[in-house]
DNA sequence: GCGTCCAGGTCTACC
DNA sequence: GGTAGACCTGGACGC
């Protein structure tokens, strides 16, 4: 579908500590749709779903001090569309989280200087939680190549279109809709199928509120046993959602980061998880940024795998 | 082209 | 509380 566009330009003031290119690549969400990467301009795309259901796509780069987004939408932008653009896109780049203290801890720690020079800790994440927690789901016990075909499917499958084949992100009361069986044959979830349904229906029910994790006045250890209720959401995948939250006391062990720790750390010796555990608990309420960002530090030396 | 094996987290049943 | 087996897909490999 071909529709007539019109654009529009939104500059948002970034502060001194913000690395936009760090974060867009700070962990693989930027390659699974409806995020999608220029890494030859150095832009994030991604096409938003207002409320009012407007689609608007967004081309966002730095340019100096300001993140310069160039919006499309198929009507006339409204003031209050752009305001919740820009409330979309800071939630999304973090734009809003104060990482004074994490870079105080870096700087003390001469391993970890390089974090605060780089600009390094926002990780990219979705405008919604129940975003984050679909594509966090198809990450469990699979490979990125998986990962990225069912995030693929989803949004082919089930999101809004927009212009030139882009689609929004199924919303829950879309993924609500349709049957186990048709999640198994077309968009290839598997077993991952009825969590993600269920998911989808209590959140569409008003069952489940995931929306408010993100201003949760829940202790981490509260917040991480609720994510760890949701079906399909284990120790992995609720310890990397609580980091999109903004919580970092917990690791979020899979088999990658645990190789990589066994490189850097054991010599490729292969360790008990309790063990790389020890090794960050002085790190207190930061341990999950900075061993995630231990583990990705090649990314920051040489080009972001992304 | 077909069959087999394997890697990847989580859940459930069982001890 | 700890452990084994099932779940499902796609890629690698051998024939």
């Amino acid at each position: 579908m071909r529709l007539d566009m019109i654009s529009t330009t939104l500059h948002i003031p970034l502060g001194g500590q913000f690395g936009f290119w760090q974060t867009v690549n700070s962990h693989g969400w930027c390659a699974l749709v409806p995020f999608d990467v220029d890494k030859s301009e150095q832009r994030l795309g991604r096409l938003l779903e207002l409320q009012n259901g407007t689609l608007v796509r967004c081309s966002l780069h730095r340019r100096s001090s300001n993140l310069t987004a160039e919006l499309k939408s198929a009507g006339k932008i409204t003031k209050a569309e752009k305001d919740e653009v820009r409330r979309q896109l800071t939630e999304c780049l973090r734009l809003d989280e104060d990482l004074s203290e994490f870079y105080t801890e870096a700087r003390r720690r001469p391993h970890y200087r390089w974090i605060a020079r780089q600009r390094a800790g926002r990780l990219l994440r979705a405008p919604t939680v129940f975003e984050d927690v679909v594509k966090m789901i198809c990450t469990t016990n699979c490979s990125w190549a998986l990962t990225e075909s069912m995030v693929g499917n989803l949004v082919r499958n089930l999101g809004t279109p927009f212009d030139n084949g882009v689609r929004s992100f199924p919303s829950p009361q879309a993924l609500a809709q349709v049957t186990e069986k048709y999640l198994r044959t077309h968009i290839r979830t598997g077993y991952r199928s009825p969590y993600l349904l269920e998911l989808a229906t209590r959140i569409a029910e008003g069952d489940l509120k995931i929306e408010h994790w993100r201003s949760s006045t829940l202790s981490s250890e509260e917040l991480f046993e609720e994510a760890r209720s949701v079906k399909g959401m284990g120790t992995y995948a609720a310890g990397n959602i609580l980091k999109l939250l903004g919580r970092y006391d917990y690791l979020g062990l899979d088999s990658w980061v645990r190789a990589k720790f066994y490189e850097l750390h054991k010599k490729g010796r292969r360790v008990s998880d309790k063990t790389i555990e020890r090794h960050y608990a002085s790190f207190g309420k930061w341990k999950g940024l900075f061993f995630w960002l231990e583990m990705t530090r090649e990314w920051y030396d040489r080009k972001f795998p992304f």
